[in-house]
DNA sequence: TTGATAAGGTCTCATTTAGAGACCTATAAG
DNA sequence: CTTATAGGTCTCTAAATGAGACCTTATCAA
């Protein structure tokens, strides 16, 4: 896979210009978006714009204030749009912006990735349970 | 962009399965990768075999403590390889797994997508921030 | 006329998680 | 005798998160 290759040359790039942690591209969005919410956020408006309800119906296990926080978020960071009806109750409408259509794609990849791969982790993770024999070594003792 | 399509399909998907949190793959992998430092770390190893210390260097900002139980975490999952070499003191050289080079490509994509859009990111947060018009709103005054 | 419900949040409090930094093992160098 | 090194662990504190009460205004049911 030379996509490890082209990875690795990534990085030597950050190396190379100083590697500053608050600078870098990469760090500074992988911070916002690589949280528990935004990515599966993005993933329900990538089926079209919802309301605030609904997206708190499609994601049972999110709580109002991290659902309300993740969005303010990702609209501060231009990937999604809130709409707001003056109505009574006010109605808000989420939806992607262009800038959030276009990172669909290597979420695309990611997700694909994870379905496929699934299992292969589930392995090891069951392998790494069932298999003590390394940790009685004495020489790893704690304590 | 199809991507979009594509990622609400599975979405749609997600939800017709019932949308188990715990057993959906997406959410399960994203949990794990998707937290600040297990993706870098896959970036850094990208490059090649890397020593415990060699990636506290490499990145200055993770805490010994970070560094050891994300890659305990990216071993257990099967992506990484830890190899203890039994000098005195002993030497631990972390590598990719097979499947963990295979994750170089969805991450290859997000890292790409995320240093061509950062500055259209920038301006939207610069925005957000130079136009209070909105937020001077009595009833959202934030502390 | 109460009362309940609804949308879209905010607020407070308790629990998790992350970070800082001391400490530990054993050996070799100065 | 002191320091340094590799690869961590341990404790303590700071920050992020989750649970759930509360708020507003209007409409529907009893």
């Amino acid at each position: 896979m030379d996509a490890r290759i082209a990875l690795g040359l990534k990085f030597s790039e950050w190396l190379a210009m100083g590697h500053d942690p608050g600078g870098c591209p990469v760090r500074n969005l992988l911070d916002r978006l690589g949280d528990r919410w935004s990515m599966l956020l993005l993933c329900a408006l990538a089926q079209g714009p919802k309301r605030f309800s609904v997206l708190a119906r499609v994601i049972p296990d999110i709580s109002k204030r991290m659902l309300s926080q993740t969005l303010r978020s990702l609209e501060t960071d231009g990937l999604v749009l809130r709409d707001v009806q003056p109505t009574v109750p006010p109605s808000v409408t989420y939806s992607l912006t262009p800038l959030g259509e276009s990172f669909a794609s290597p979420l695309l990849g990611l997700v694909t990735w994870a379905e496929a791969n699934f299992d292969v982790v589930r392995a090891a993770r069951a392998q790494g349970r069932s298999d003590p024999g390394d940790l009685s070594q004495p020489s790893s003792q704690v304590s």
